[in-house]
DNA sequence: TGACAAAATATAACGGTGTTATATTTTATT
DNA sequence: AATAAAATATAACACCGTTATATTTTGTCA
């Protein structure tokens, strides 16, 4: 390979670019099964061991990822705040959750799959997690009184991640592959919709 | 190995019996990293080949647990059904498909996890999990009137399911790390205790 | 500029995986 | 008893994540 001095050249870029951005590449195309340590190495040209040496192996490379995946969930759920109607933001919050999950099917299964083989999130990615929790809250939280405690914010949280995650997870599932997939946002936006409202109903009465 | 005629003798059952044991018992005790070709061989005193002999591979064994992990929550959601209380027999059968998602977690890792390297059920675990959710639809139908199409029985199964399925998706997560394990079950109940009731009042206003 | 330390890279190997080709033994049938 | 069929064993293949070793490139300092 020629030594180039001074020149922008895509083929030039850090080698830890170049590494994230083969891995993305395969993950997008092929999923988990495709992300090998030494197709990595194929696709960024290097060796192996260079996926050793910029990142922590196999590990780092899904540390990415998974980062990657979370920091688009928060983005999608960082909706405008529209205190006098709460219901709206969440479901604008809704739509943008879902529309990722299906975008980025790859990286929903290995933030919420569980099994991805040996694979646990570093104290790092886990920091990706409850950033996207807590933006997720500060839309949720509109629904309740304002002194509510942290503890109820989060529980009533849980609540609405709960139902649309639930959806995304059967979704794909042989148990449902006979509902038109055009119809599952709907399905899950009735829904939330429908809990939200006996939520603020609760709410109101207490 | 001596031969043996005529007598009953664990060592001599059936060795598909012997490999399904087998694998049932690595895969409850080390879940599905445990489950590996040559170490049921190992469990079962059979070599690996026995494990293509009798079943089909690997996939073969990842079936044989698909159908059992489904079996439970089929068992689990059979409950009576009361026609005057329909909340009554939907919790009962919330409860128990929540424990049998704790007890049989790596079950549950397989047959929703989705990220199963390679995995993807035959036909015939296909229908296990169809008839899993048929059983649920009974016991959620009571909910509707009786002149409900199947589609609507479907979609009312599919929201209450999700929100059960949601949870105990979260439950193991970074994302609720903080939240006391033992409270999940009741937080769960709250949630479709409170969907139910605006599910009842929905078809009661129509 | 030349010498030397440090970082990056390459090669090859280790132990593991699912799978299969080949050979052998056991079982059942005629 | 002879033969076909089923079950089993051994060894190998191609892949995986990882790492020990060796080599090259790069940066720093005298």
């Amino acid at each position: 390979m020629m030594t180039q001095h001074c020149v922008v050249d895509l083929s030039m870029k850090n080698s830890k670019e170049r590494i994230l951005l083969a891995a993305s590449k395969l993950f997008l195309n092929g999923g988990i099964s495709a992300l090998s340590v030494r197709a990595i190495a194929r696709e960024s040209n290097l060796s192996t061991i260079g996926i050793y040496s910029h990142f922590n192996g196999k590990q780092g490379i899904l540390d990415a990822l998974y980062i990657e995946g979370f920091t688009r969930f928060k983005n999608a759920v960082d909706v405008p705040i529209n205190s006098d109607n709460p219901k709206e933001s969440i479901l604008a919050a809704t739509q943008g959750y879902i529309e990722t999950a299906i975008n980025y099917r790859g990286h929903y299964l290995l933030i919420f799959g569980e099994s991805v083989a040996h694979y646990l999130p570093s104290d790092e990615a886990k920091k990706s997690s409850v950033a996207a929790f807590l933006q997720t809250t500060k839309i949720i939280e509109t629904l309740l009184p304002k002194d509510a405690t942290f503890e109820q914010k989060r529980n009533t949280t849980l609540q609405i991640w709960s139902i649309v995650h639930g959806y995304i997870g059967l979704m794909h599932h042989a148990i449902a592959e006979e509902v038109d997939s055009a119809h599952w946002k709907g399905l899950i936006l009735d829904t939330v919709s429908l809990h939200v409202d006996a939520l603020i109903k609760l709410h109101q009465s207490v």
